[in-house]
DNA sequence: CTAATGACATTTG
DNA sequence: ACAAATGCCATTA
C-alpha cells in the first residue's frame, strides 16, 4: 500500500506533459522534500502505472536513468510520446524539461 | 527498533 | 574534465 510520500510524488507525476520529462530531483522538491532517492524507491513500485507516466522521470544530467522493466521500454516509450533520446541521454534536455 | 537498499545527486581525487 | 566516493531520505527486511 502506497505511502503519502509516494502518493504525492504520483499526484504531481501525473501533471507532466507528454512531451515533457522531470527529474527525480525536481520531482521530490516539488513536494517539498529532498529525499530524491526515495523517489526512485517510487517509481520502482508504481501501483498506478501507466496512469502515473514514471518512464517521464530522468536523471538530473539528463541521463535516462533506469526502469524496473528495462531500460529500453522506457526509452521507447519516450520516443514514442515525442522525447528523442540517445544512448541513454535525452535530445534536448534543458528543453523538454518541464518545471512545475 | 536497527540495518540495508535503491529507477539519484553532488562533491572529491 | 572524468571517474570514484560519499551523502540523501523514505521504504522494507
Amino acid at each position: 500500500m502506497p505511502t503519502v510520500f509516494e502518493e504525492k510524488i504520483y499526484l504531481t507525476l501525473r501533471k507532466v506533459p507528454r512531451d515533457k520529462v522531470t527529474t527525480y530531483g525536481e520531482l521530490a522538491r516539488a513536494v517539498g522534500t529532498r529525499a530524491y532517492r526515495a523517489v526512485g524507491n517510487a517509481m520502482n513500485k508504481n501501483p498506478y502505472a501507466p496512469a502515473v507516466p514514471c518512464h517521464r522521470v530522468v536523471c538530473s544530467d539528463g541521463r535516462i536513468g533506469g526502469f524496473r522493466s528495462g531500460v529500453d521500454k522506457k526509452i521507447s516509450l519516450l520516443k514514442k510520446e515525442g522525447v528523442q533520446v540517445k544512448k541513454g541521454f535525452v535530445l534536448d534536455f534543458e528543453k523538454k524539461l518541464f518545471r512545475f
